[in-house]
DNA sequence: TCTTGTGAACACGTTCACAGCT
DNA sequence: AGCTGTGAACGTGTTCACAAGA
């Protein structure tokens, strides 16, 4: 798909060209992986960063998958696709498990972050902690307000949505983040990726249409909420339902 | 699964009994909806409400689906899951299916929301405007800070933490928004629940252990960040190993 | 003729269940 | 004896391609 992607979508795929040998191990293994199972690897990476804290040295599947909220096979299959680094009859090495994941997910590079449109969730985003902390570093930040441009947000000076490319390309940005209204984030997403910019990540309630090369994930609040309402409104159907035909909720027959 | 979901992966499935009759058209429709496609409709339905805007009164599903990123197959099954309101030869009444979506996402129903942590991110989710619009009013806000208790943000004040569960019982709160730091979030979650709510979306960076019959999404910008890293990673590598071979990223030949 | 609606084929992701190691 | 790693079975979601209908 040309496009977007929200919760467990499709995601950007490029055909798929194979035409690799010897030491494409890693290479080879990384292209392997399902896009669902990537985002399980980025959760099961922050249990382990929080078992390591604890000073848990050894994990079994069992115990990674209940705190990650999956089951322990499908967690087992994922690691599997990254490598085989756990023992048999013991478990995995919580430090040697971290590493790979993080090898895998490239958090070995730094990726420099620029953030465009500093609102309300601009502000919250640009002074987010959590962000450079895991090699995200923020390195720019734009605004099409004349007023905000030299305002340090976060210590990040603002810059004019007008300078995204010279600036993004100077400070090689290699992931965007769009927090303007919807009726620039086209035009914002236009300028980053003539910047060079190939990972976008999305705030904007619309579809932004990008190249093929360029993946896009978005985050879509509204979005969530009408799936919300959407389990809601089944829920009281099928309550009602269920009434209608004697069986209450929990199968409990109210009216034989 | 009993836990969280984030972009595009699994969401709380409880089993599956049917067991209704006659007028169950809209109950049984219902819960035949994929979740993927749950999610598309309520896309559609922002570009749809778009259209509306501009007048258009009908739209094919090549357009439909173009203005949407998805490919025309998929949205004209995405939208036969909720029933045939199309013309064949000629599309879609706009204003038709804007009112079926709606009915199906449960939108004719108002959810009283409640956001818990008012940081940069509950400001945020409090100020925003697209909230409430869509029948979602924000009901009630909450921060453990008692210096905030009783100051209104959005026009809306501050309850403190300890009393989520009266206050949201009392608004019949239904859908809970979770912005607080990562260690207090289990614990909000779990009042909430207490507090009779049943749908919980997550911006803390945790696993919610949850019952079953609760559905919890949640936004994770981390893991979002660390996804698009994969794919620069992916792409970086592919570009070496297929420079290694010759061949150049766009399939061009470099070294034959 | 044009576009919808959908069965059938396919691809992807999940789960099962057990062989293989420690 | 216990836990990992994985082939095979299964289920869900996507795409194809065409019949049905305006």
């Amino acid at each position: 798909m040309a496009a977007q992607r929200g919760e467990g979508d499709g995601v950007v795929t490029r055909p798929g060209e194979t035409g690799t040998e010897a030491p494409a191990d890693v290479r080879e293994r990384a292209r392997a992986i399902p896009e669902a199972a990537v985002a399980r690897l980025a959760v099961y990476l922050r249990v382990l960063s929080g078992m390591v804290e604890q000073g848990v040295t050894t994990i079994s599947s069992e115990e990674l998958a209940g705190a990650a909220g999956v089951n322990s096979a499908k967690l087992r299959k994922d690691l599997s696709y990254i490598g085989s680094y756990g023992t048999r009859g013991v478990g995995y090495d919580v430090e040697v498990l971290v590493s790979h994941i993080e090898r895998i997910l490239g958090l070995t590079r730094k990726h420099s972050v620029a953030v465009v449109g500093i609102g309300n969730l601009g502000h919250a985003l640009a002074n987010y902690g959590g962000f450079p902390s895991r090699g995200f570093p923020v390195a720019a930040l734009f605004d099409i307000d004349p007023d905000l441009t030299g305002v340090p947000v976060g210590g990040i000076p603002v810059d004019h949505i007008d300078d995204i490319t010279t600036v993004c390309a100077e400070r090689e940005v290699s992931i965007g983040v769009i927090a303007t209204p919807p009726q620039a984030a086209q035009a914002v997403c236009d300028r980053l990726v003539s910047a060079g910019v190939q990972c976008i990540l999305n705030f904007a309630p619309v579809v932004l249409q990008v190249p093929d090369y360029v993946e896009v994930r978005k985050v879509d609040l509204a979005v969530e909420m009408q799936i919300l309402s959407f389990h809601v409104a089944r829920r009281a159907d099928e309550a009602a339902g269920d009434v209608v035909n004697g069986i209450g909720v929990d199968g409990v027959v109210i009216r034989p």
